[in-house]
RNA sequence: GCACCCGUAGCUCAGCUGGAUAGAGCGUUGGCUUGCGGAGCCAAAGGUCGUAGGUUCGAAUCCUGUCGGGUGUACCA
């Protein structure tokens, strides 16, 4: 493919010398099986009609392409379309699984994405998020990445002093030995029923609101004094311990893994130390005994980035965690992924950031997605507790897959859910059907899986799969010719950081598949050693999209 | 008010660095099964791409206005 387009650009450079992108699409079947307008873009500089310039490149790319091409031609206005050789297909085809493009060769890139805070619970959105991060992750490390899945999350702040103003009211005191009696299964709920609390007394009660803030200060200075030993101290690090424990055995359970946490606590000094140096050079300032950065300079919105109290808000807290980056990793691209809410922030604090680490603020791209929300849902909401939280997503679709197979099956679950995320592209809300997720017909997870482990089935069954594909016939050229365009997906999907484009292909892939499956004989066909080599390519195809995805694909189901 | 995101078939979505009759799935209607896993295949119905202009040989795609939904707008995250 990268070579059929550098010698569409020699040939265009050396007739018309003229500076017309070399872009070559895969079109519509029926017309072949790489297309280009470059006649119709060329037609107008040139001033030459279309057709004519269309004539010009044909003759010369015949030539140029040889054995590669079987026909070119000229279609509609002027569009040239190219038919490969069955040859040249077979070796395109057989490659596909194995050498996808390694546009990030060489390249540290930084993915940070998830980032729940300690002291409140994993709601849908965390799970959206770390499905969509650890599957982005995956592309850009299939082209070459180096990367590193970090996530941030707030162990200090506001919320940590509302809920452990509600944990200290449930425990009489600051009496850490009665944490005890929490059950060791029940300790996360048990916090978010806290955070609940807390949130609610802090918005209706003066004397609480009151309280939390100083709450608030006092989990500050535990740091500052670095002290575990108060009885205050236990009962924070003991429940923030219990939130680390669960966030991990969720992400162990749901497979995104990440290398490194971030927590507030550890990149607030730095950020709270960045804000203030800057503040001297002018780049923050103070207003209304606040120190912060205005952003209507440059059409965003001003943001408090050091409160009245002195304490670092999130927005100073994100300097940390992105100077901390910089300074752990020194990326090359630091990608960032968080619900829309976050979107105008982030654009102040990168813009701030941007006055004095230019480079760092380059190099960073912030993608935001939409809210997860139920078919036929209500809208959640953290603070006033009537969300949909990670577990009920979990729950729901194992219900919906229970009742459609008769029995549990995590692996099809987890592939139903994050299908559901990841085929939609990144941006708008999600609108999760349980139901549909988990069916096993159209566009789902387990149908893939399905379609995945009945392909392995055949191989089992046929004998010994030809070593080359060879000539194609009308069955097979289709399966081929799809199996073939694996790699320019994966480019696209790791250019654009949008794994849905894999699942769109993986889809279609399957389509082609069964179309093929349903009118041509593998096992016992004369044209058995070639088909089996076909199948096996198109499983290949489906395991790695499928990986990439985070998604299992088992050899039986 | 201002800013950002989103408006494509009954529903859920692809397509958006402009290009050939706007594609899938679900749902609806009809057909195929002595099958290598039919969890499939073949076919039909269903769309003024929110709307009005503009740019262009060509616009779902780019620009402007407008309507509708969501979000954000200083010491929460």
């Amino acid at each position: 493919m990268q070579e059929m387009t550098t010698v569409l650009a020699t040939v265009i450079h050396d007739l018309f010398g003229a500076d017309v992108k070399a872009e070559l699409t895969r079109p519509e079947p029926q017309f072949g099986d790489y297309a280009t307008n470059v006649a119709l873009q060329l037609a107008g500089r040139v001033g030459k009609p279309p057709r004519g310039v269309a004539e010009q490149l044909v003759e010369k790319l015949r030539e140029a392409y040889g054995e590669r091409v079987s026909d070119i031609t000229i279609a509609g206005p002027g569009f040239i379309n190219i038919r490969l050789s069955d040859s040249a297909l077979a070796t395109a085809a057989e490659a596909a699984p194995t050498t996808p493009p390694q546009q990030f060769k060489g390249q540290v890139i930084v993915t940070e994405y998830s980032d729940p805070n300690p002291f409140k619970v994993l709601h849908a959105g965390h799970l959206y998020t770390s499905v969509v991060g650890d599957s982005i992750s995956n592309v850009v490390e299939k082209a070459g990445g180096n990367v590193h899945r970090v996530n941030f999350g707030g162990d200090v702040g506001l919320h940590v002093g509302k809920t452990m103003w509600a944990i200290l009211q449930e425990l009489g005191g600051e009496h850490p030995e009665k944490l005890q009696d929490v059950p060791e299964n029940g300790r996360s709920e048990w916090m978010a029923k806290c955070y609940v609390a807390g949130t609610k007394a802090y918005e209706d009660d003066e004397t609480a609101k009151a309280e939390i803030i100083a709450l608030n200060k006092r989990v500050y200075q535990l740091f500052a004094d670095n002290d575990h030993e108060s009885p205050f101290a236990h009962i924070y690090w003991t429940c923030r311990q219990w939130s680390y424990d669960y966030f991990n055995v969720f992400y162990k359970r749901i497979g995104t893994p990440f290398e490194k946490y971030y927590p507030e606590s550890e990149v607030a000094p730095l950020g709270l130390q960045t804000v203030r140096d800057q503040q001297a050079k002018g780049v923050y300032e103070e207003s209304n005994g606040a120190v912060v950065f205005d952003g209507e300079k440059y059409g965003l919105h001003t943001r408090v980035f050091i409160n009245s109290q002195g304490l670092p808000t999130y927005e100073a807290k994100d300097v940390g965690v992105l100077m901390s980056k910089w300074r752990d990793y020194h990326f090359d691209r630091s990608i960032v992924i968080t619900g829309n809410d976050i979107d105008e922030y982030m654009k102040v604090v990168l813009k701030s950031v941007e006055q004095y680490e230019p480079e760092l603020a380059r190099r960073t791209t912030h993608f935001t997605h939409g809210n997860v929300k139920l078919q036929g849902g209500v809208k959640m909401s953290s603070r006033k507790g009537n969300f949909l939280r990670a577990v009920d997503v979990l729950d729901a679709a194992n219900e919906a897959n229970r009742a459609a197979t008769g029995r549990d099956d995590e692996r099809a679950v987890l592939g139903a859910i994050k299908y559901a995320f990841l085929k939609q592209r990144i941006g708008a809300d999600i609108i999760f059907d349980p139901k549909e997720s988990v069916s096993l017909e159209g566009n789902s997870g387990p149908y893939l899986q399905y379609a995945h482990a009945r392909a392995r089935s055949v191989l089992v069954k046929g004998g010994t799969a030809a070593e080359h594909l060879a000539e194609l016939d009308e069955l097979e050229r289709p399966l081929a010719r799809k199996i073939s365009e694996y790699p320019e997906v994966l480019e696209k999907s790791a250019r654009e950081f949008m794994p849905h484009h894999i699942c769109t292909y993986l889809y279609e892939l399957a389509q082609i598949f069964n179309r093929f499956y349903e009118h041509a004989h593998v096992v016992g066909d004369p044209r058995e050693a070639v088909r089996l080599k076909l199948v096996s390519l198109y499983a290949d195809v489906l395991q790695d999209g499928l990986g990439l995805l985070g998604i299992a694909a088992p050899e039986r189901m």
